[in-house]
DNA sequence: TCGTACATACGAACGGTGTTCGTGTCAAGT
DNA sequence: ACTTGACACGAACACCGTTCGTATGTACGA
């Protein structure tokens, strides 16, 4: 990446655009520019007219290369989720790799502000996440669960790594500074934390009871506690 | 509901108004209204314009009563969530109970569209959800689970019937005919069989093995599944 | 009964959005 | 050298959430 900025135009090299050697327009350097936007000032902030921008041209110029905004979100979905490392499949292993893959997709999903609303809802297509899909399907049937099982393992797992970075996702806001965690603290937890123990105790007795174990859990400690009980139960249905 | 159309003005009455007797403004008659638009439409038709137009008058109007998009859209969960009937609590049947509750909720959220996608990733604050969350609080606690255990429950819960009617709301998409079931199989479902079929078996064997049991299960099948798995996962932190 | 004060209603506008159309421009093929 | 076809993009359309200032009807005090 050279920097040109500030040279003056030689003479006699008439300027063939406003901006000379136009960069070439394509879907990946447009999925490129929506993820560096998507990471800075999360999905909302990714929309055509701002990509556009900055790129240095319009709106109308994206649609060349990618169908629709909602095209645009599924495709960079997609280079996220190629960014998932799986192991070395070993079946002897399944359900320590099947967690394995689950923080990792969590780890990667996460990292991406609030693209796992993209995610969430929509039927696997891109190479990527089919990739993944194999993985744990192979896993799966490799311990010996019935197809069946398996295919429904398989989406409900997915569903609840997706749901589970949402959830994480309004809090953190993606702010990742040094005392990030203590700012989210105090603005997020502590309000609420203050409205649940406001609530009339007469109508919600059960709830201002637990108010340090709702508002306490770590975001991870849940996700785990999820992980496993679904695990445990999928290992039910392996023969043995 | 008199109907006056059609009727000239009479003789010395002038209008009060350009729509005499107007209706007063007030947040349920918009939440009510919005809950209309939302079922017809999906909540991507529940605009602030669109409100207003249905009531006969500006998007300005409903600021004075709502503070924001969002707080209508907080507003409409809950009084959905009013919808959920709740069984007479019998700690004995907690487990039951608990699977009644969540199949409920499920049937309520569904039968409004894609609201789901409100109360996923919402911190649960309206009477109607703090009621919900109570009842299942208060069955888990006295089944002897842990406070710690109980409340990661409900709220892994709660994020799985979210995130299943949102899974099953880009289906659907709300058409609710009697042949509605075999023209979302043709339009949907059919695509993505064949999309599937046509996958490099090289690149995905396991994937291309397994189509009809990937496409096939009912979504019903898939939240029972999943509800079963969980409930007896936390069944295992019960004293006895 | 009249005048005033107040809460509500709302027209108009601001700055944004996704998407389409028509035109312009470039580079490669004949 | 000329044609052709693909790509770039300015302008526009029809929306969106939200705010501001003004108009209006009602309730109340004098």
């Amino acid at each position: 990446m050279s920097d040109d900025s500030g040279m003056p135009t030689p003479p006699g090299h008439r300027p063939r655009r406003a901006r000379p050697a136009r960069r070439p327009l394509s879907a990946d350097v447009i999925v490129d520019t929506g993820m560096r936007v998507l990471d800075a000032e999360g999905l909302d902030a990714v929309t055509m007219r701002r990509v556009a921008q900055e790129l240095g041209t319009g709106p109308a110029s994206l649609y060349a290369h990618v169908g629709s905004k909602d095209e645009l979100y599924e495709l960079m979905h997609d280079r996220a989720a190629a960014q998932i490392r799986l192991p070395e499949p070993d079946p002897a292993r399944w359900r320590e790799q099947l967690a394995e893959v689950a923080f990792e997709a969590r780890r990667v999903l996460a990292s991406h502000r609030d693209l796992a609303r993209v995610s969430l809802g929509a039927i696997p297509v891109g190479p990527n996440v089919l990739r993944i899909a194999e993985f744990q399907l192979a896993l799966l049937r490799g311990a010996g669960i019935p197809k069946r099982i398996a295919a429904m393992a398989v989406d409900t797992l997915a569903m609840y790594v997706d749901a589970d970075v949402i959830e994480g996702a309004i809090f953190g806001g993606g702010a990742t500074g040094p005392d990030a965690e203590r700012t989210v603290h105090e603005n997020r937890i502590e309000p609420i934390r203050a409205y649940f123990n406001a609530l009339p105790p007469d109508r919600y007795p059960t709830l201002v009871g637990m108010v340090d174990e709702l508002v306490g859990g770590t975001s991870d400690e849940r996700f785990e506690f999820g992980l496993d009980i679904f695990l445990r139960g999928i290992a039910s249905y392996a023969p043995s």
